[in-house]
DNA sequence: CTCATCTCAGGTATACTGAGATGT
DNA sequence: CACATCTCAGTAAACCTGAGATGA
């Protein structure tokens, strides 16, 4: 295949080779979490809560990559397990906040070096010397 | 937050953000498959066997990125609409190869299309000016 | 016999859709 | 009244696991 040539083999796409790295992403973190019992999205869950503050349904539901009619079983059995619970907004009485509950807090603190670990794996195994650039390009796709 | 700290937010870690791409791009190429009743895997599936030829259900799998049992299903699903066929392998009579029907020849052909202009909107939409690099990254993780 | 490959079955969790309830 | 937000119910498909069948 000479210089400027598009690949054309599904294996080289850059759309193709995203979901493939996603998926051993998601292996490793998916892994890491077996101890917590935790799956992938309730780990982003944690995580989100904690950094940005209680989580309106929608918006929760955008970040971490799930529909809202999934998400709303998703916090119904993270309520069962008292690691969050709902709460109105007052401000605007159709939406549904969620925040952590003590159980919450202390697991998503325990977290931190999980995700820590999982991503500095991520660099050494999948991109090294290259995570700084992938990040760039990440970001700049973030608001789309 | 000062030059080379390193940020903590979930949402500015790479794994979250190659998930997020993932979930952007697979929505866009599930629309461009609507018109067709095709699954992005169902897609994955007719052009990887187009390209490679027949395929073993194990190697199908791992091309894929789904779970063995999971293929198992899917190829049921596709036999029953003929698009593909299963067939034996005389070299080791153990696995069990999956090869295009006419009617899954002609539906991957006509995907090629689909798959470029897919290719073509990730490109613009997501990694505008920054698709090289992006590719060549993912391509030097391709076989870790 | 050991290992590899594939299929099958049961249980759990998710995606999708449209409908319904509530509030703006 | 139109619209936004969330929940709920039904269906389909995926995951996971371990067991079973066949063959190298």
């Amino acid at each position: 295949m000479g210089i400027g040539m598009l690949s054309h083999r599904t294996d080289e796409r850059v759309s193709y080779l995203i979901a493939r790295a996603n998926r051993i992403i998601e292996d490793d973190l998916s892994l890491r979490l077996q101890s917590d019992g935790l799956a992938v999205e309730q780990f982003r869950i944690l995580r989100t809560i904690e950094q940005d503050g209680p989580q309106a349904m929608g918006e929760l539901a955008t970040k971490v990559l799930v529909e809202p009619a999934t998400l709303t079983k998703m916090i119904d059995r993270m309520v069962s397990e008292a690691l969050v619970f709902r709460l109105a907004d007052p401000k605007d009485r159709r939406k549904v906040k969620v925040a952590l509950a003590p159980a919450g807090v202390a697991l998503s603190k325990s977290l931190r070096e999980v995700a820590d670990a999982h991503e500095a794996h991520v660099a050494e195994t999948l991109f090294p010397g290259a995570m700084e650039a992938m990040k760039r390009i990440l970001l700049e796709m973030k608001d789309r």
